[in-house]
DNA sequence: TTGATAAATGTAACTCTATAACATATCAAC
DNA sequence: GTTGATATGTTATAGAGTTACATTTATCAA
């Protein structure tokens, strides 16, 4: 099970690993890997948080690629549709993947005080999810899955009812 | 596996059934269910399927029962928050609980082609999820589950390719 | 039954999230 | 190097959700 994001973990290296692997699927899959696109990815690569598509779009704007919104919902599209990032429904914000490359479908811990989101897998088809859809003929393609509470950091700290 | 909403049923009778739940459920609990709480659930209940806030919010507003958006958010909220209702994330929308008054996780199968959903039941804490959770010391205490794909009728119709 | 408190509603204004539409530029391949 | 597809720039707008505050209605205890 591997799960990121409660863990101090090397930064630098994860994020050059990422950027290195989504270099080499564009290449392999013949997708443009451009400048804002790029850059997208290295903000919330370096942020390493779940990041709203405004907050985003403010980095750009200050480095003068891009003001507008499109800008930003466009490099996102991208990065969501080919996997190198992730949608977190129940925040409207994005997250660098993990695990760029691979086809996954992602699960999402979200700590509901301090905001840390850590990333594991799910297996839509197995569980009571994949025998629902079973059994009312449904076919699953693409499954969102996340969970809210508290990560072991803000459960130490919160405070036992006096 | 409770799976409802795929199949043709009994719709008045469903229908009062909720109300009747609910009805129930407040009288048990003290909550007041509110001409405009009622109101709101009976057309969620009525429409059976996903509805937006505003798209409530019209319908409300021709009954002269409220014309700004809080008036339907707050009933929502009070909705949501006692499992008379849920709110899909995915498609920023809400719909009628089929089993009102337990306390139960749902889990969405929700078609991308006529928008049809259907809940079932999730249960987070087992499969890969809980283990994820438990592994990281992450107590989950809500989640989200929400498949997307074709539900049996749209599947059939779906042109194969040529 | 009245007065205090809490809960619910009415309304205006606003913020955040996301897309439509269209012009322009750049790339990829023949 | 022309063409068709892909990506970007920009304006405007649609859709989702909240803040803040005034007013009303319910609840309950004195």
């Amino acid at each position: 099970m591997d799960t990121i994001g409660f863990e101090a973990h090397d930064h630098k290296g994860c994020m050059r690993a990422a950027i290195a692997a989504v270099e080499a699927h564009c290449t392999r899959h013949k997708l443009q890997f451009t400048p804002v696109r790029r850059r997208v990815l290295e903000i919330l690569l370096s942020e390493h948080r779940a990041m709203g598509a405004y907050e985003i779009l403010d980095t750009l704007r200050d480095e003068g690629l891009g003001s507008q919104p499109p800008v930003a919902y466009r490099a996102l599209d991208f990065l969501v549709s080919n996997g190198f990032v992730h949608k977190i429904e129940r925040l409207n914000a994005f997250i660098a993947c993990t695990h760029p490359g691979q086809d996954h479908t992602p699960a999402f811990l979200i700590c509901r005080q301090c905001d840390a989101v850590a990333e594991a897998h799910a297996e839509p088809s197995k569980g009571m999810l994949g025998r629902a859809a079973a059994d009312t003929g449904f076919t699953i393609e693409q499954a969102v899955v996340e969970a809210m509470g508290l990560c072991p950091q803000c459960r130490e700290s919160v405070h036992p009812c006096a």
